[in-house]
DNA sequence: GTGGTCTAGACCACG
DNA sequence: GTGGTCTAGACCACT
């Protein structure tokens, strides 16, 4: 239950997003999808890095991030675990964030000429991964 | 149809977007609204960096990508005047581009837990207010 | 208004606390206290490295965490400036952080056999410093 | 006086205090408390090891500094035991100590945005479980 | 000039 | 073995 895996992760070069990122949203994508559970094992710094032919400090800067977020917590020595989930950000603080998305996002596909439905099914299509209020799977 | 009006355009230094996305945004969005119709004339870069408080090289790397996109064309000695409208983008592109801005919409809004439901009414909600879908088509 | 003089920092090398730590509560602690107002700009990246003989790298560090927590927000090209403080953290987490560190700090100070008065006071009159609710100063 | 109860103690994985910090921690708090008085015995390193399910050399350094620092002393072929009350660390590193969590202290709450009475009032109702004072001055 | 990212390699404490 | 910290030096986008 607590064995390491090799994750389903991948970077992309291409990817305009930075590495560290690329590793960050993945592995809160596999938590709030619940292929990784409260208190799995990831895989260590050294071995993701090896995994993805990255070097180890960026990984080990995605995990700072991770657990600065609060998703994962570190025990040194034994490595790192999914965290409990919980309601860390306040509801103004939420509800700047979710603006700040939307914006960007509009922003980004207002110029591709895409009918508004189409846009907005791709979303919901992508959301409906994610349970409701996490990990119900 | 050519008048030079101040552009209803506004940099906000808190936005974590770079200015020069800024302006490339924000008159993307008036075309796209249809506030800048096609065939008429952009502020000239000097003009529009002064309106904006900002460095006339910013304005003018704006431009050109605008320029380079599609959205914008210059005639020499007169300006810049918005493009007919047309296929700016290869489908294949568009695709791409759509893609990445749903992942990281997604990625975004992922850790926030808000219902999937209340994520894509914001989204449709802020779509609604532009152009749906290709107008000259 | 925004000059960006030496700051009131030094970093202690027989301090425990990492120098990545040390620079961040500092300039938290200079922030609360107002000595560092919304909207003023921080030292550079390089110039505090300089400053304080340490790698920019490890500057770099901090102001991410800095960044990231919401104390301060980056400007590429101009630098880091006091971010507008607000509340970011949903009431459960604060408590949670508070008992934590009431937690931690107990532990710490109940081998030295002080009476508790003296411990009391001695907080007291560190937390004296920072105005209640922030920058009323 | 000298018969080796199992201690209440109990090790959270949560806690971010490293395994070896958590034990002293907690039987520094047993003895200023006096649960556990001077003489009594202290559980062996490999009975407190596989009552609390950890390794044992964690246990055996938990208790090394605990002997370093004075507060239990070995006798050759019996165990640990609780040391005589008496000034374990120069009133300098005492102090120093002291200024050094209460530091931390302020430095971990100063951005949690509590009137500064309430962390205060918290502080105190956490010492007041334990002795005020030296015992056995 | 500014901050942001990435690599490489070192040392530490912890289990 | 694990994660955490620090240094050194490089390249990038932005102003």
């Amino acid at each position: 239950m607590t064995r390491r895996s090799p994750l389903m992760l991948q970077i992309v070069t291409g990817d305009p997003r930075p590495i560290v990122r690329q590793i960050g949203d993945g592995i809160k994508r596999l938590i709030a999808s619940g292929d990784l559970a409260a208190g799995a094992a990831l895989p260590s710094v050294r071995g993701l890095a090896q995994q993805l032919s990255i070097n180890p400090n960026t990984v080990a800067k995605a995990y700072a991030e991770l657990t600065a977020e609060g998703w994962v917590h570190a025990r040194t020595g034994l490595g790192l675990f999914v965290a409990e989930q919980r309601q860390r950000l306040s509801d103004a603080e939420r509800g700047r964030r979710l603006d700040e998305a939307v914006d960007r996002f509009v922003s980004d596909v207002i110029g591709l000429d895409y009918p508004a439905e189409t846009v907005v099914e791709r979303v919901a299509g992508e959301l409906a991964h994610y349970a409701t209020g996490r990990k119900s799977a």
